[in-house]
DNA sequence: TGTATCGGATACGCCGACGTATTGGGTAGG
DNA sequence: CCTACCCAATACGTCGGCGTATCCGATACA
């Protein structure tokens, strides 16, 4: 079957809005009319392309979760053939500044979170999507495994990469209710230097 | 006007009820008849004890809130007239328990973490139950100060109690994907270790 | 025990969102 | 340029959930 130029358009601005609207109303509220207004179409193009919203979300945080995924590999591999190793804290500095971009996309995650811990044949999906965080995450610990000196608690590598992680997704939630993006990340720095380094 | 006992016991259902059902469905696709048939009542009772179910999660939040506050700030300071003062690693592994009780409470509080970041109006209520569990763990951190020796990147002791609060909510998150309380308790305690003592 | 008031049950009308069946305009291929 | 097909728009019927108005049984107080 002919999968048209202008039906992958219809498809991809769909999805960019429904993001918006995800985003301000959360996915309970959110009416499949409120996201085809806000792609600039009625219902008809909706049910042309998906059967569900539910599906839609879905869709929506695969594409999403993946160009994620993609920015913090390429982000915290960038440096690996620099002229000089990068500090223990430049490695710091960077990935916090990777993890924390934009607090829509937080929204949405969350409340795909909670669909997932509602939903465990979903929650699959997110499982995967913080296994390539943690691996991408994992990689980049392993390039400066000599001159890494863990704290006590943090046993070997993988539980540097779940600490991450855990710090990463503790400073979502402040970031969440106070809105203050870069204090995040100034935060998420400072947790980060207490659980790699001694 | 009088308080009536049969009031009071309807309300007191009705909330627990809203419990159950929000931490089965989230309070997304919960509808009122939802809580009133959990209950074991009709519309009817509903709206004559609230106006909105906005109003009864509301409720529902403030009262489970204060009950945790209570029981944490009980647990962390009823060690403190023991007969020898308790380990550092006693303190953290108790607060590690005493915060991760329930994965139902953490899905509603999760959710109402959703619904407070998108109504700044209402998230002052939870930035106030934040800042009462912060303040009794900076309480029980003062009575030990002396034998704290805090990690790089844990100024003091707000920044620890504020350290303390991040790895609960990052523990929370991958408490709620698995389920798996008992190495959720492990790793927040780990988390703990890493981010209190140098 | 009687009675006045209170509170939850019932029944009704309404509205918003859904899904489908059909239409008409745009688009690609000849 | 024409034609056939595709895809989004439109127009319906349906349904679930909401809020209110009213009723009746229960409960508190004299």
């Amino acid at each position: 079957m002919r999968v048209t130029k202008r039906r992958a358009e219809t498809r991809a601005r769909l999805l960019e809005a429904a993001f918006r609207v995800f985003a301000a109303k959360g996915f309970g509220p959110a009416r499949i009319d409120d996201v085809c207004e806000a792609a600039g179409y009625t219902r008809g193009a909706f049910y042309s392309n998906f059967t569900t919203l539910d599906e839609l979300f879905f869709a929506l945080y695969d594409e999403r979760a993946a160009l994620i995924a993609a920015q913090v590999a390429a982000a915290l591999t960038a440096d690996e053939s620099a002229p000089i190793e990068p500090s223990i804290h430049t490695v710091i500095a960077r990935t916090a500044a990777t993890l924390l971009l934009d607090r829509d996309w937080l929204l949405v995650k969350t409340d795909f979170l909670l669909y997932a811990s509602r939903h465990p044949e979903v929650a699959t999906r997110l499982a995967t999507h913080r296994a390539e965080l943690r691996s991408a995450i994992e990689a980049r610990l392993h390039a400066v495994e000599g001159r890494l000196t863990l704290p006590a608690g943090v046993a070997d590598i993988p539980a540097a990469a779940r600490a991450v992680v855990a710090a990463y997704d503790g400073v979502t939630v402040q970031l969440l209710l106070d809105g203050d993006l870069p204090a995040a990340r100034v935060w998420l720095t400072q947790l980060l230097t207490a659980l790699l380094i001694r």
